[in-house]
DNA sequence: CTTGGAAAGTCAACAAGGCTGACTTAAAAT
DNA sequence: ATTTTAAGTCAGCCTTGTTGACTTTCCAAG
């Protein structure tokens, strides 16, 4: 027998008597934690044994996105402390991967590129990437697709759910 | 300008137009990011302090989910080694949160339980979990779920699918 | 009945990637 | 001129993952 003090919703068609009850979020649950491992296994193969990691990833794929960002830009996004990012940076820096110039409109800051290299290796580790997100979203299909991107966006805290919308309405203007 | 190099499905309806550009993948990526940052929240928020983490509640939800599994089963489900696992499992256990007995079918095996302690625990990170979650499900609506359900197991890699709809399967059973 | 292998547990050592706290330098703002 | 901000650094700590080596207990096959 189901859990009898689970929770279900009274009073809605049959499609949706089980949509809100513990075993349901507790599948979505799961599922999220399953599936979200999937999606960072891939970058990490190809890091293993390069003396980066997923922070690096993380780093540059931001970088790659907002090519100029600043240092405290990167931050509020990556949601570290400055130390953290800056060990990782450092080293991206050294070698040669990422490029860091006096900012323009504020010269205390430091604005963020990639170098060619490290346009290159952000672009392998994307594409592992995005390829297990394409064929997640093929094989789901595109009603599917808009469910997941509007579950996903409720799901954000106010903070994530801003930086995210802000990125996505820069884009838009570009 | 929108990336010109990206690419954009041909010769499909309007809705599906922008469906599988590199841009609508990497949107997906960012959301997935930012959402998983706010649903391991908070429970660790909760555990701040306690002296557990993230990998404490994880065990805790599966053997909560299906009390008397094997501490292989376990291992198999978080992926971890079980020198990992066991560090976690131990403090466990010291603390009596975990009970562990001796198998019934393999007496090699051990097979794991929450104490009242231990459950009142999972139950409290777990439903500080749901409640993010459900709330989520409720903003975006049945349809969106049964998406965002779809989109998650077409993620999963082949072994965590397995083990994902193994676990359901289970349930439906009881 | 012995022996081989599986399940669990342990020790030691290490790495990645978080964190705090304290402090410096350069540049902007007041 | 002084204060504040952005960046960077050093040192030390924690959690959670990893390998490798080894023990104990027990099942199962020869």
């Amino acid at each position: 027998m189901k859990n009898p003090t689970a929770n279900p919703v009274i009073g809605q068609g049959a499609e949706n008597l089980l949509f809100l009850t513990d075993e349901q979020i507790r599948g979505g649950i799961e599922a999220f934690f399953f599936a979200y491992r999937a999606f960072t296994s891939d970058p990490d193969e190809i890091l293993e044994g390069m003396d980066y990691g997923r922070a690096h990833h993380r780093a540059m794929h931001f970088i790659a996105r907002k090519p100029g960002l600043t240092v405290s830009d990167l931050l509020d996004i990556l949601g570290v402390t400055k130390q953290s990012l800056n060990r990782v940076l450092r080293t991206l820096l050294k070698d040669g991967l990422v490029e860091s110039r006096v900012g323009q409109r504020d010269r205390r800051e430091r604005q963020l590129f990639l170098s060619e290299t490290g346009a290159a290796l952000e672009k392998r580790l994307s594409e592992a990437q995005r390829a297990r997100v394409r064929a997640a979203y093929r094989a789901a299909g595109p009603q599917a697709v808009a469910g997941f991107r509007q579950v996903l966006e409720a799901m954000m805290d106010e903070a994530g759910a801003r930086r995210f919308r802000e990125m996505r309405r820069q884009d838009a203007a570009e």
